[in-house]
DNA sequence: TGTCTATGTTGACGTCTATCGATACAGGTG
DNA sequence: CACCTGTATCGATAGACGTCAACATAGACA
């Protein structure tokens, strides 16, 4: 396993790109469902490591980071593995091993979506 | 004490009304302060039940509701209490009291806030 | 094959957190 | 004033989480 288990956080599409989790969170009240699933992507950029190893990949170029690229965050390795993979289950990061080095790179339409979450309803 | 103590998210703005606490994510790595600030909101809907309340007010008319409106999400009443103080402490809700009931409203450039940090790098 | 580097996993430990019942406080009503 | 309702706080408890050192695994290279 590698990418296997991740958060079904975008149906499988329409037929466009990007099908967010859930509508705006001023659209409506989230049923439990829903605020279970939303509530597992904003946990995983709860922490401040994770917000730094996170904007680190996303701000690399081409979107990915090899983890020696970025693991200069003041943590010991395990926790920086561990870390990672905490962001690669909630389908925020993908991984990918090429030769000695394992790259991440971030799930674009997932942050879209996010970012959709946080939609205000016009002008507010 | 009642709304005194909230997160900085907002500089004392240059003008305009909207001053996130930092740059997208995808801009450039975060410092440890950004990553802090940032992370303290992003954990504070990390929560299935603080989402769900907060997207209960989020929803309400007026972008403002009474606890008696939105505390039916399956937690004791303590529980509700802690977690809209939780949400009060990071700056995404404010209290007030009228009367008989307690009204929460959202802080809309907060969550603008929020939004931006997320905001992809044009097509990406 | 053996060794070195890069990354992931395991197990343990301390701290934070979500939750509850009991209780306190605030405001309305009688 | 006493009493009732709505909301906040307190104290306790169970479980989740961040962190590390030690170890395991994967690939490169001799």
């Amino acid at each position: 396993m590698s990418n296997a288990k991740v958060l079904p956080l975008l149906e499988p599409a329409d037929g466009q790109g990007v099908a967010p989790c859930c509508p705006p969170l001023t659209e409506r009240p989230m049923t439990a469902e829903e605020a279970e699933t939303a509530a597992r992507m904003f946990k995983a950029l709860g922490d401040p490591v994770r917000l730094r190893l996170f904007s680190a990949v996303a701000s690399h170029e081409g979107g990915e980071a090899c983890v020696c690229d970025i693991s200069d965050v003041g943590v010991s390795q395990p926790t920086v593995s561990h870390h990672l993979k905490k962001l690669k289950e909630a389908g925020l990061l993908t991984s990918e091993r090429r030769g000695t080095w394992v790259y991440y790179r971030v799930e674009p339409s997932v942050l879209a979506a996010m970012g959709k979450l946080l939609a205000l309803p016009a002008a507010a």
